[in-house]
DNA sequence: CCCTATTTTACCGTTTTCGATAAAAGACCT
DNA sequence: AGGTCTTTTATCGAAAACGGTAAAATAGGG
């Protein structure tokens, strides 16, 4: 762990959060009492430091009124998505 | 814990994880060589039976080469996602 | 400056993930 | 029947999440 991408991944899924929670203009602590998950453990989520749970995750995008698929990629609004795949070409999984 | 929705939700990031991975023709053990979560650890994640982390979610699904987001939810490969929103109206908040 | 609200950080105790390993249970084939 | 591959289940130990609480920072407003 430490590892360089997952924590660039909790980051991102951490600002996600927090964009959106200021959005919906919540405290941390109005979205720990929406999402049941507390304020302090809310603010490592946000900060990226903490690997929080799947379901931790869909809590927080319930409370927020988000798709939780939504916070842990970056994925533009009305985003087309198309290619998801067809035919598989997936090199060498080897 | 054991809510019934949290479950439903966990069942349903492991059938997709399962689908996936079979359509990839990928066994336990290989998805677990390529994922570097152990094989016991993912049956119980395929099975709705575990709360994985956020970072194991993502290494599966880079492992399977597939967005995270899609496996959190169900996500029709083409989805149009429309109005994910527009003007927040979201009801009560309180 | 003081006061208040918000956020961050630290500690503690409980619960849970997770890898490793092993064993049990299935499935399929000759 | 055996054999092999796959999946499930169990147990163990380590690491980490999580809530709670409390204490520091960090803002903003008067």
């Amino acid at each position: 762990m430490a590892d360089d991408q997952e924590n660039r991944r909790l980051s991102g899924v951490g600002s996600r959060i927090r964009k959106v929670r200021e959005d919906r203009g919540l405290s941390l602590h109005e979205l720990a009492r929406l999402s049941g998950i507390s304020a302090p453990a809310l603010s490592l989520i946000e900060t990226g430091k903490r690997d929080l749970r799947v379901t931790s995750l869909c809590r927080i995008a319930d409370a927020l009124r988000i798709a939780a698929g939504d916070l842990v990629e970056d994925r533009p609004a009305g985003a087309a998505r198309v290619s998801k795949r067809k035919g598989y070409d997936l090199g060498d999984y080897t």
